[in-house]
DNA sequence: TCTTAAGCTGTTTTT
DNA sequence: CAGCTTAAGA
């Protein structure tokens, strides 16, 4: 059987499969079948050669990848393929941690923290440093840390390190490396470890514990590389690890589809790996059985302006197709039509369906022009990414319970869960227990269970309550299996009766999706593959899960994502929307070269995914945190050869002057264009004189500054009761309503 | 301590 | 725009 397959591959594919001892890496183009090659050499790896499958770890970039391809290995040899090791570098290594953990001084059951919880811990520890938090932004601190992390740059290093040192402090935030150090004490404290700290552990566990290193080096005889272009410097390090004693290490990946710098990926792994194994074997795949000839080149002729690459040549055999479309629209609504009418017409001409379309763009906010166009037409579509089912208040709230109960040290799920539903602790309460925790160096849960010599009377008994409570869990937890445990946790903590007597719309879908929760998890507990059936386990489990790994698959579907998560797919039909200059390339990412070059393989990925047909789209206006702004053709548009590109006119013609007014059901309606404004004119320093005046009689026709809105002129007061309402037109910023910040205005006639 | 409402602020991609 | 924080009143 897996001859057939052998004889199927072409020559350097065949190359790729049948060079398993030794290092080997293989380039592969975008559409050149890498998956394939990939799974036949583990089967030829298994089927040939008589290797164990346990003895094979796989490492991909996402779940799904490594789902998929388990599926087809075991399609290729049977359920043998059940037993390699496959998954994420994140998931692959929280299960080894799990074990070995303890040689960290972290107990098994540490909880994984995801950025959401991250943030927030450093939104406490920046706090109670008493440091500006608007200096000291969660988001840029954290991807501070990450990145020291990615360079395995512990916060001893971080602090004692003089260069690192004087960055932060030409950024004038020279604290960073306090808070960083603050941060793993606290993650520490509270069991917990982020995305990074796996990694990081990892690479801690196999430098001081030769013998685990050895352990697991004998177990893995074959290590291979999904995705190698987008390993950090902490992934790199472990599979060099890993592989140090066979040297069978394979990698795949394509330098000009790297898109993750900045989590870390070091595009340097892939161009440097030579350096590090000279005995290496280089294949190449270049042949591409995905697209048609005039993607193919599209792709390329973006991608060959960069200077920062391996040479290749990706080819085709397939027909030319169509042009690259190229379509205009007005505003983000119109384009959104323009695109589900085009998806709307193809499908009926060509006969095809849903799934064989989809909708790329470059960030997550632009998905909700598409939607609404693609609703009212009635096409179905499925999102994938953006909030993700588990980031949800209501799931984050319940997981936080489930997350306290099986490890009472986990700081930032007690703090969500606490006082929800409501019990009488408020901030003060919740406060002075951390601090009494930090302060006698003691747990927090031995804190919560003696409440009553840090709190007053009232509070610790409501704590006291909490603590029967939690302990009640514990033991339903212990000896039951996952689904009965949960849903009596959602019953008796009080969560889901206050979601039930929330009658509003969002209140029912907040208790729809807590039903679905639990239904995940009863799936999880019935399904066999899953031996252990604890909460605990399930936890785990999802921990690491991201929104695509749910298989929701089923249904014929529209698909809408970023660029980045449709790395690896493929589709019919592929719109690539918002090619706009500072949205794709965006804006923040146009600091330097290396930056715009990145920007480019993104799009190298987003039109490689087309199989028939690529069209682009850009809209002249477009709605951005409540403001319309102007937008100009992105500069890749430019960059295409023009004799793959086709002009899309009959819609072009269409959109001149057509703005639809706000909610209205008729469409499309010729008024005169709302007014424009540029995001810049949205700061106003004030002038000199500036100084907020005792506004009791501010009265219409004044003229007025605002610290934020700048001058303008008011139109008319209204009072109500004891409030006031100005209506005032701002020069820049059009008419506004202020009702409280009259303290900030300033008179000025 | 809880509720309500105004004000403020982000503004990229993800394990 | 939307989600979050803050401030004031109950």
């Amino acid at each position: 059987m897996i001859m057939d397959y052998l004889s199927s591959l072409n020559p350097p594919q065949k190359e790729a499969v049948e060079r398993t001892e030794g290092p080997v890496m293989i380039i592969a183009g975008a559409g050149s079948g890498k998956t394939r090659v990939l799974t036949i050499r583990i089967a030829h790896l298994i089927h040939a050669h008589k290797v164990d499958p346990f003895q094979i770890l796989s490492l991909t970039f996402t779940n799904k990848a490594a789902n998929e391809m388990k599926q087809r290995i075991e399609r290729l040899i049977g359920l043998e393929a059940r037993n390699t090791w496959m998954g994420t570098f994140h998931s692959v290594f929280a299960k080894i941690l799990r074990v070995e953990a303890p040689k960290l001084g972290y107990p098994g059951n540490f909880t994984i923290y995801d950025s959401d919880d991250s943030k927030s811990l450093i939104r406490s520890i920046v706090k109670e440093m008493r440091l500006d938090d608007k200096v000291y932004k969660a988001n840029t601190v954290l991807s501070r840390i990450s990145g020291a992390k990615n360079r395995l740059i512990s916060w001893e290093t971080y602090i004692n390190d003089p260069f690192i040192l004087a960055d932060d402090e030409a950024a004038m935030k020279p604290r960073v490396g306090e808070i960083y150090k603050n941060y793993q004490k606290r993650l520490f404290r509270s069991s917990a470890m982020d995305f990074d700290d796996l990694l990081f552990n990892t690479n801690v566990l196999f430098r001081d514990h030769p013998d685990i290193l050895n352990k697991y080096q004998q177990r893995f005889r074959y290590v291979m590389v999904d995705e190698f272009q987008d390993t950090n410097l902490s992934q790199y390090l472990i599979t060099k690890k890993l592989a140090a004693v066979h040297q069978n290490i394979c990698v795949v990946g394509d330098d000009a589809q790297s898109i993750y710098a900045f989590r870390g990926a070091d595009i340097q792994n892939i161009l440097n790996f030579e350096k590090d194994y000279p005995d290496l074997f280089v294949v190449k795949l270049e042949q591409n059985y995905r697209s048609t000839k005039n993607i193919v080149e599209t792709a390329n002729s973006i991608i060959a302006r960069n200077k920062s690459q391996l040479k290749k040549n990706v080819w085709t055999q397939n027909d030319n197709g169509d042009l690259i479309e190229l379509m205009k629209a007005a505003s983000d609504n119109e384009e959104g039509r323009m695109v589900a009418t085009t998806i709307f017409e193809e499908k009926n001409n060509k006969k095809l369906n849903n799934s064989d379309f989809a909708i790329l763009y470059r960030t997550n906010s632009q998905s909700r022009a598409m939607e609404e166009a693609l609703r009212k037409l009635g096409i179905a579509y499925r999102i994938v990414g953006g909030l993700s089912f588990y980031q949800r208040k209501e799931i984050k709230d319940l997981m936080a319970y489930f997350r306290f109960v099986v490890n009472h040290e986990d700081e930032e799920a007690f703090k969500r869960i606490i006082n929800y539903p409501k019990r009488g602790i408020g901030n003060t309460s919740v406060e002075k227990m951390m601090v009494a925790a930090y302060e006698h160096d003691i747990p927090l849960w031995e804190v919560i269970t003696n409440s009553k010599s840090f709190l007053p009377g009232r509070a610790a008994n409501a704590v006291e309550d909490f603590c029967t409570t939690i302990r009640s869990f514990k033991i339903e937890v212990e000896r039951k299996d996952a689904f009965e445990a949960a849903t009596s946790v959602a019953k008796q903590s009080g969560l889901l009766r206050e979601l039930y007597e929330d009658k509003t719309i969002e209140g029912l879908n907040r208790y729809e999706n807590v039903q679905e929760l639990l239904n995940a998890i009863k799936e999880y507990v019935d399904n066999p593959e899953n031996e252990d059936k604890s909460l605990g386990a399930f936890l785990q489990e999802i921990a690491l899960l991201t929104d695509e790994d749910q298989n929701k698959d089923s249904q014929d579907t529209v698909t809408l994502m970023t660029i980045h998560s449709s790395k690896g797919l493929e589709f019919k039909y592929v719109f690539v929307v918002g090619m706009e200059e500072d949205l794709f390339p965006s804006q923040m990412m146009m600091q330097s070269r290396e930056d715009l070059e990145e920007e480019r393989r993104l799009f190298y990925v987003a039109s490689t995914r087309a199989m028939d047909k690529l069209y682009l789209s850009y809209a002249l206006t477009r709605y951005r945190y409540g403001r319309l702004l102007n937008c100009e053709p992105s500069r890749f548009l430019e960059e295409i050869d023009p004799t793959f590109i086709k002009v899309n006119k009959k819609l072009s013609t269409s959109m001149s002057g057509s703005f639809r007014e706000s909610e209205g059901k008729s469409g499309f309606v010729g008024l005169k264009k709302p007014p424009v404004r540029n995001a810049t004119a949205r700061v106003h320093s004030p002038s000199p004189d500036f100084k907020p005046s005792n506004t009791n009689n501010l009265a219409a026709g004044n003229k007025v500054e605002h610290p934020k809105f700048g001058f303008g002129k008011v139109i008319s007061i209204e009072t109500e009761g004891v409030n006031r309402k100005a209506h005032i037109h701002f020069d820049h910023f059009g008419d506004k309503t202020l009702l409280l910040s009259f303290a900030k205005l300033h008179i000025i006639e």
